[in-house]
DNA sequence: GAGGTTTATTGAATCGTTTTAAGATCGGGA
DNA sequence: TCCCGATCTTAAAACGATTCAATAAACCTC
């Protein structure tokens, strides 16, 4: 049905290795008949077809892509980094959603090897290293991205959380405040724990300055708001001054609830205010969110780059990236 | 490199074929036979080379899905619906986001004709039906999702917004209040224009109650606060007594407004609210919101399903699908 | 036990592209 | 005129799974 080389070789009166020199080494042919097998291309409205091109040279032309969560503005930004990376080096991503589901996790990775994938970015769920080493051996280069790699054995692309907790009671602290509630939960969750590590390296640099933690058993607006509550029921000189919140999901249930009519607690008056994550929320919020954010169209590209050289020379040693994260000053900590 | 068919045959000792038919019909090979070359299998730990099987297929077994903004979770809650309703027969789909822009659009199609996918399902942002048709005769059928085709040449599967915009202010009659206000636009956008006039027929049954206006330029969380506002600056005997916003977002904004300290609108009982797309953050809101859900996983599977029918038989005639969307009552509009 | 029928397995051809070694064409120098 | 080298172009051999006509083996039945 659709047209192949032969039929634009036909009809161009050349041989199929022409035509396939004018697609992919131009330079080789003779202007003369680029121009004609061009024109029969046109005619005919050849288009590759990329499983025989893919058969030939071994291996697909495009990288895959696994993220936790698609609706998470930091994956997106995340793919649209890597995207644009691959596609200066002609590749393609597909990206999946895992949803945080080991067996959709799974589906993925079987998709992406018995396409014969480039290479994969994953931000993984399990422990799938295993996994990803059966990857490898099959010529599949992985790299992590927002998470390190437990033994090192595979390269990876994350952001320093520690220092992110850090910049955020930092900033406080450089804003007078001293009494400060860290309000976030579980701690199975490593970027909660190392959010916390960094509260803490941060206020033992203030003497006079102390950290409450608040545990709260999901990262929710819900749950941001039942612990919000909480404070607002306290004498107000048992409240903190300010509080760091684990994500910005959190902060806004915070500050639902400081805010609600009959509390009338005063962001950023009385409570300053600081979230995680920079979600495109944390802006419009009522009191616009100060947040942490971090670099992810810059974590997608620079794990394509490692990938695409790793896939090179499958020989190269891994390599742990690790990026900083921005402090975004808003209304809620002014 | 890695294993294939060849080296599973001969470790077996069989035939190539034979290695087919114990992966694609087991019916046609003994069980003695089955069981050994399972076990080449197993020890070669081979996979299956997607590119060589679809060569032959002549086209791929994935279906490629375009969708206008992944991090929407209407959107992502489609494709979980579509994976599912795929995997089911044995397809893949793989998820392109277009951000609603045409040169993201394009690229997608383009990699889905090299791909020689199985088919294509979109929600467009252009007009793509040229493109599309083309990808047609190449033997790629598409079924749009969220849009309906202008020609009615293509198969489509979407969401009454009329009927939305009907059930949201027929509710808010139900409840009593007739001072009705519709805040959204801009009134170029389709869903826009189809909820309002919802809203229009809904109102006309009830002779008693008005419905006004109030023209907004964006769909976000901060227009919305500012129509808020404005509500709340007016004589108390002027504002309406429900808001129906064009879409969570929205209604959102006119929640947070009403509800800010010294504004003291009470929510639902001075002001009813609904919204519409029922978005996750409409159920964490401060008052939680009333919204118009739409059957997002039911749209992904239908929708495949068509694709799939029209992929085994391309004389199909197209066909129109329209779902209806579904009220759902929390507190604002109680 | 011969003939006929079913069942299991084989091997070669095929899909469409890329690659490479070999062949053709041309111009120019001797 | 002949030969050499430099360009271009060609033809054929891959890549790996699937399929199908052909073969081989087993099983009945009389």
């Amino acid at each position: 049905m659709a047209a192949s080389v032969k039929d634009v070789a036909a009809l161009a009166g050349v041989s199929v290795g022409t035509v396939s020199n004018v697609m992919n080494r131009p330079e080789k042919v003779s202007p003369a008949v680029a121009v004609r097998v061009q024109a029969a291309i046109d005619q005919l409205g050849f288009v590759r077809n990329d499983a025989a091109r893919q058969l030939r040279a071994g291996r697909s032309s495009t990288i895959g892509l696994v993220v936790l969560d698609v609706r998470n503005p930091f994956f997106t930004d995340l793919a649209r980094g890597a995207e644009d990376r691959a596609a200066a080096d002609g590749f393609s991503v597909i990206l999946g959603n895992s949803d945080e589901k080991a067996d959709r996790e799974a589906t993925y990775l079987d998709l992406f090897e018995v396409q014969r994938m480039h290479g994969v970015l994953i931000s993984p769920f399990g422990d799938i290293t295993g996994r990803l080493r059966q990857l490898r051996d099959r010529g599949i280069p992985a790299v992590l991205v927002d998470r390190t790699s437990a033994d090192a054995s595979f390269s990876s692309v994350s952001v320093d959380d520690i220092a992110g907790g850090s910049l955020a009671v930092t900033h406080l602290l450089a804003q007078g405040r001293r009494r400060i509630a860290f309000i976030g939960g579980p701690l199975e969750i490593q970027q909660v724990t190392d959010r916390l590590d960094g509260a803490r390296t941060a206020i033992a640099t203030q003497p006079d300055a102390t950290l409450e933690v608040i545990l709260i058993d999901a990262l929710t607006v819900i749950a941001g708001r039942a612990a919000g509550r909480e404070l607002v029921a306290r004498d107000p000189a048992e409240r903190p001054d300010a509080v760091f919140a684990a994500n910005d999901l959190v902060a806004m249930g915070v500050l639902q609830a400081l805010m609600m009519q009959g509390a009338d607690v005063r962001v950023p008056e009385q409570i300053a205010l600081v979230g995680y994550d920079d979600i495109d929320f944390a802006s419009a919020a009522v009191v616009p969110l100060s947040s942490i954010r971090q670099p992810s169209a810059l974590i997608g590209q620079t794990a394509v780059e490692i990938l695409l050289e790793e896939a090179a020379d499958p020989a190269l040693a891994p390599r742990q990236v690790v990026f900083q994260p921005e402090l975004v000053v808003r209304e809620s900590s002014l």
